[in-house]
DNA sequence: ACAACCGGGACAACCCGTTGCT
DNA sequence: AGCAACGGGTTGTCCCGGTTGT
């Protein structure tokens, strides 16, 4: 029963995890259903019968495909923040983060959350809950750095981060389908001036002057 | 009991048409590779060989089907301009229009220009072709009326009509993105409110402070 | 009420005639099962409504359009016999007759009748049954010649019927098919001269030599 | 009981090749166009995705059986030359050879390579090409058989080994056709007779009367 | 034990021959 | 006579287990 010592990664495991690598870009390129089974088998290299030895079928595969795309994803947010100070700076390190994904993609074919929202929604429960997750960590994850810069007096305090949150994600995301769909990054960094701007507008001021849902 | 004088549109057309009005929503909300011939049978109430009559191909329908439902966004867009006067009002009137999308959606299933971007990039050129002249057209659209508005010094002269364009449709097909993913409107609201604003601050200052792209 | 005087062909007839002439070489090229109806509504200009009014189905209209193309044949076949007298140069008559359909076919596509044959044999019944006669007639035809050419003296009265139509058809036949597939037409040139030769040394001899048959 | 040694063919190319040999003769009775998948299916007793393991299409399995086909008949030649000397001897086993296929045939449904010439001459060039090269093979396999003849001074010089191809090929193919349509093997039996005198005629006399191509 | 092979059906898109309505 | 609609049939691919071989 004793585990075998110092054989940290068995080999299955690293199959299964070069599967999840090759076959994460097929599911953002080609979408959930347009990702064959044949076409899996031709980027990780193994047969069929290889795959579902490690997943039970297609769609357990294209969970964990998707868990593994937005783990990059977020990691790539973890590192940017890593070398900033305050609310300001970490909010536009991860702007900046994203930002660069369309010119340098994570995982080709564009951002894997935004992909199987839009092809999820009305088809598939599941991956349409796991990117909802994934989505809702985001808006966490900027709304606790909202929190932290109100709390700190970085930042204003009729700052909203929900206001933040979605203003943030929505117009990356839709820079990033621009910049993707008219093959040019300008869009993005329209994107990226635009929030940067509009982040650091959100500063406490010391005149008096509002900035954010001025009160009527 | 007269016979209608003058039927101006052969039977065949209206079947047509209807086949266009049931198809594009099964498209929009399930995808190219998502929607089956079996399930646009089952949309449309023919049978299979009724369709192919009209249209040679699933590809074919799927390009006309496409253009029918960017057809009901562009119109509302023209509806929603017709009482407005003047730049600021037009472009309000834009982000209304779309942004009530959100709630009472034009065709279900979410933009079908997004829609078509995401799925399509990486798989099918026809319709990806489609999607970006769609997106162009809009831009265009803004960018008239921004030249307009400048034109008649309605707007600030240093207002960037590329710029515009990009935030506006980003944060729009962004914010929808959020809105259905978390089955949450308010995204969208917070989105049009936070253009809404951004439009109006490009009105032009009587003061000498600037607003949009400051020279350094 | 009164029928129109002197217009003994009436257009449905014409129509009807049309059809069987630009589906005839369809068939034969094609043979039944590869004719798909729209193939004869692209060769007879008419829609298949049109084609349904005059035959019941395509079934119909494949047997009239294979009666249609033998009766080409044996046309050609009594044509060539017109100037002929006596057995020998009737037979060579028919002999060239078919000969020249390996350059110059009646009906595109080979003999309709050999065509059939092969076609139809485990296939199609009724197809089969109309080939069967077709031949039978040929055989017939062979061997009344015989028959006439044994009572006038000129043929030798040892002459079998039964076997010189088949040398003669089995020969010809299978000559076109080789000049066809081997798109070299001095196959049926040879053929042509081997039976050219055949029948002429069916001639009553003044010699006691034997010819045919020879007993052992 | 131990387990069979070098066990050499898989388990998967015996299914191959019972496929092969069971969709041979539906591909040679129904012809290619109208032997369709199901009856593959059907004949074969596998599913469709079975047979489509083994091959791309069915255009690649038609080849394969035309192939396979053929193979048995020209297994039969050999078989039939193996105890014949001489010329005369190996070309009437072979005419033997083939006329017993009108009544025991090798492949149901007539000789594959005229039932594909006929079929496939205008509507499919690599079945043409295919039934092409079989034909060719059988000529020079005749060719190389008078050519040994004549060296060996068993047959007349003056003998032309086109012809005799030629003769032989296009009288038994004609010939099995014939049988086949009326379905009375007597019309081969004829056949047989008829090239079998033809054959024997071709020997070298000791006088000086010609046989074959007199000079006028 | 694990991966490759192989077979199974259901379903894909598409076209067939046919009929009825205009 | 032509257009429109119909379903059943076409070939081909799908995703997925069971078996075989290593």
């Amino acid at each position: 029963m004793a585990q075998p010592v110092a054989q940290p990664i068995r080999k299955g495991a690293r199959t299964r995890q070069r599967i999840l690598e090759r076959a994460a870009p097929v599911f953002n390129q080609r979408g959930y259903a347009g990702a064959s089974m044949s076409a899996l088998v031709e980027a990780t290299g193994l047969e069929k019968g290889g795959i579902y030895n490690h997943f039970g079928s297609k769609d357990a595969l294209a969970l964990e495909a998707f868990d593994y795309a937005v783990s990059l994803v977020v990691r790539s947010f973890a590192d940017a923040q890593r070398g900033s100070d305050g609310a300001v700076a970490r909010l536009v390190a991860i702007i900046d983060a994203f930002g660069r994904s369309a010119t340098r993609p994570l995982v080709p074919g564009g951002c894997p959350v935004m992909n199987t929202a839009i092809e999820s929604a009305d088809t598939h429960p599941a991956l349409a809950e796991r990117a909802y997750r994934a989505m809702l960590s985001w808006h966490r994850l900027i709304g606790s750095i909202v929190k932290a810069g109100k709390q700190s007096g970085e930042l204003d305090p009729r700052t909203d981060a929900y206001d933040l949150a979605t203003i943030v994600t929505a117009t990356l995301e839709g820079a990033l389908m621009l910049s993707n769909l008219m093959a040019d990054p300008s869009h993005m960094e329209r994107a990226m001036a635009h929030l940067t701007r509009h982040v650091e507008s959100l500063r406490r001021q010391p005149t008096r002057r509002t900035r954010q849902k001025e009160p009527r």
